[in-house]
DNA sequence: GTTGCAAACG
């Protein structure tokens, strides 16, 4: 009944006038009722109402004839359900300046929303008002409480509040339980999945995911095994632990051994070959997929960003816009976009992507701000890439190892050096992409020795050097021509050089003269990229500079019969 | 009403 009033509501797109004097009570409360994506459904077919029907909530409630606290409490509950959190929580706040009393549906909602967005003054002060409302043996309010700090992390507090509980329900010991799970304490969530006087299956779920995320597959499976009752995120905690171990054959055994699947369980597939770099395999489960939604392209479309298919990436992010209306690209989706259009060296597509945020009312947030001060930095724009880092809310690895990066290709070596630092004080483990930066600072400065501690640093984080880091540490040492050194460090690899490497050295014995290293390097070129000309013409100057022409002629005519092209490969600088 | 599986940036 009601449900179809409120259907019947939105489609006719009444006018807020008419709304407000017949059905503002009905649908407040009657909205309440749907399901998520339900209401999800009517927001999608009313595109008129879709960006603006939780301020039209509001607007509603403004226009009560007389908003009580149920009023004021249904709506607060509404927009906490379906995700409006800043929203839920300011109208709660109002309602307080107002003198009502929330009820304990107002209450657990609004906490459920600072919970949400990880606002600690907001829950917390909820928490000192609970006394006065008389809410405070509500097992639901308590269960909200208990859940908002195991969100803040502070377990301690939470354990304080469940313990004072006199009440207690599964949903209470889930969230006391799954705290501990994301606190990392294992051996507090086992005692307490022990004690538990009834499980279950989200219960299960959680432990399992517990030890899952730890690597012990074999513990995982055993639980798995022993569940009265298996969910899909059951299936999926599974699959994902094996995936994440790179126990590909595993996880396909069990996806295989599926009845019945969801977009998670593919999603899940997807990503895990996406990490193993098997971008194919993922195409492959991505077409076989039986409805495709946002999420399932933004998994496809960042296996192509991360495995250095931008192209593909942004192929699909085409076929995503056409593929229909209901599947529309969020903020994740931009940020591989942004990804791959970096990669690309698509410059323009920059501010393309601006607009398309603003236009489409995208909320930017630090994931798409790191990958846009990746794109500027590559455009030469380290000003605007610094904004946006400046701007972000929390600074990761990946947003200092991008800045770094940045300020080292734009010959800032300083700025990367101290930036370095600053986020060595933070307190933040550095990883490999952060050394590539800082090692290419070192570079751009020609600091050989300072490039040289920098390398032997990433050992005592334990990293491995990988190609990439070699590459530059050759190019360093041949610019200052240490050839003979750089070739030694090429010798000592661990793992086969590419052309990157021998590349870097042929340069350098371009630019130093040097015959000896120089047929060297470039004998290895040839036989890692045969078709690839300015090997051969890198060689043939340097023959020529110390006055061997007849090498230089044989080298040029190698060139001519090969019919290869003397420039070795496109840079985005060029492609603008 | 309150808990939960997956996915993003270098």
């Amino acid at each position: 009944m009601l449900l179809h009033r409120v259907k019947s509501f939105l489609n006719n797109q009444l006018t807020i006038k008419q709304a407000k004097q017949i059905h503002a009570q009905i649908l407040i409360t009657s909205l309440n009722h749907l399901q998520p994506s339900l209401v999800h459904q009517f927001l999608l077919s009313t595109t008129n109402y879709s960006a603006s029907v939780f301020v039209y909530v509001r607007e509603i409630l403004y226009h009560l004839q007389k908003p009580d606290a149920f009023s004021w409490g249904c709506t607060v509950r509404f927009l906490s359900r379906h995700g409006q959190f800043e929203e839920a929580f300011s109208l709660y706040v109002e309602m307080q300046k107002l003198g009502l009393y929330p009820s304990t549906h107002a209450v657990s909602s609004a906490l459920r929303a600072c919970a949400r967005t990880g606002s600690k003054t907001g829950g917390i002060s909820i928490h000192a008002q609970v006394h006065r409302y008389g809410v405070c043996n509500c097992v639901f309010v308590q269960t909200t409480l208990v859940d908002f700090y195991t969100k803040l992390g502070d377990m301690d507090t939470a354990k304080r509040v469940f313990n004072e509980m006199l009440e207690k329900n599964v949903v209470s010991w889930n969230s006391i339980l799954s705290g501990y799970l994301k606190a990392g304490n294992l051996g507090e969530a086992q005692r307490v999945f022990d004690e538990m006087p009834k499980k279950d299956v989200i219960s299960w779920n959680a432990i399992l995911s517990g030890y899952a995320k730890m690597g012990n597959m074999d513990k995982t499976l055993s639980f798995f095994q022993q569940m009265p009752e298996k969910s899909f995120a059951s299936w999926n905690t599974l699959i994902s632990g094996y995936m994440e171990r790179g126990e590909i054959e595993s996880a396909r055994r069990f996806f295989d051994m599926m009845h019945r699947r969801n977009n998670i369980t593919w999603i899940t597939m997807i990503g895990g070959y996406s990490k193993c770099g098997d971008a194919e395999s993922a195409r492959e489960l991505f077409d076989e997929m039986p409805e495709k939604d946002h999420l399932a392209f933004n998994a496809m479309i960042s296996c192509y960003a991360q495995n250095s298919e931008p192209k593909e990436a942004l192929k699909l992010f085409d076929d995503m816009l056409k593929s229909g209306v209901n599947i529309q690209p969020d903020g994740v989706t931009l940020a591989s976009v942004i990804s791959a259009c970096s990669q690309l060296g698509e410059l323009r597509f920059g501010s393309w992507i601006e607009s398309y945020i603003n236009k489409h009312g995208i909320q930017m947030d630090d994931h798409m701000a790191t990958a846009l001060v990746d794109l500027h930095s590559k455009c030469g724009n380290v000003d605007k890439a610094y904004k946006l880092f400046n701007g972000l809310r929390k600074r990761d690895v990946v947003a200092y190892s991008a800045m770094i990066a940045g300020c080292a290709i734009n010959g800032k070596a300083i700025d990367a050096i101290k930036l370095f630092q600053e986020m060595v004080e933070a307190q933040i483990q550095p990883n490999l992409a952060t050394f590539s930066g800082l090692l290419t600072a070192y570079n751009h400065a020609g600091l050989v020795e300072e490039g040289y501690r920098c390398f032997n640093l990433m050992k005592d984080n334990g990293l491995v050097p990988s190609t990439d880091h070699h590459a530059i540490m050759v190019d360093l040492l041949g610019r200052a021509g240490k050839l003979e050194e750089a070739y030694k460090l090429i010798k000592s690899m661990p793992v086969k050089p590419h052309t990157g490497v021998w590349g870097a050295l042929l340069q350098a014995c371009s630019v130093h003269k040097n015959v000896e290293f120089g047929e060297i390097a470039a004998k290895h070129c040839f036989e890692l990229e045969p078709s690839t000309g300015g090997y051969y013409s890198l060689l043939a100057n340097i023959y020529a500079s110390v006055g061997r022409w007849q090498d230089a002629r044989r080298m040029r005519r190698n060139m001519d019969r090969k019919k290869l092209d003397k420039i070795p490969g496109c840079s985005w600088t060029e492609s603008t």
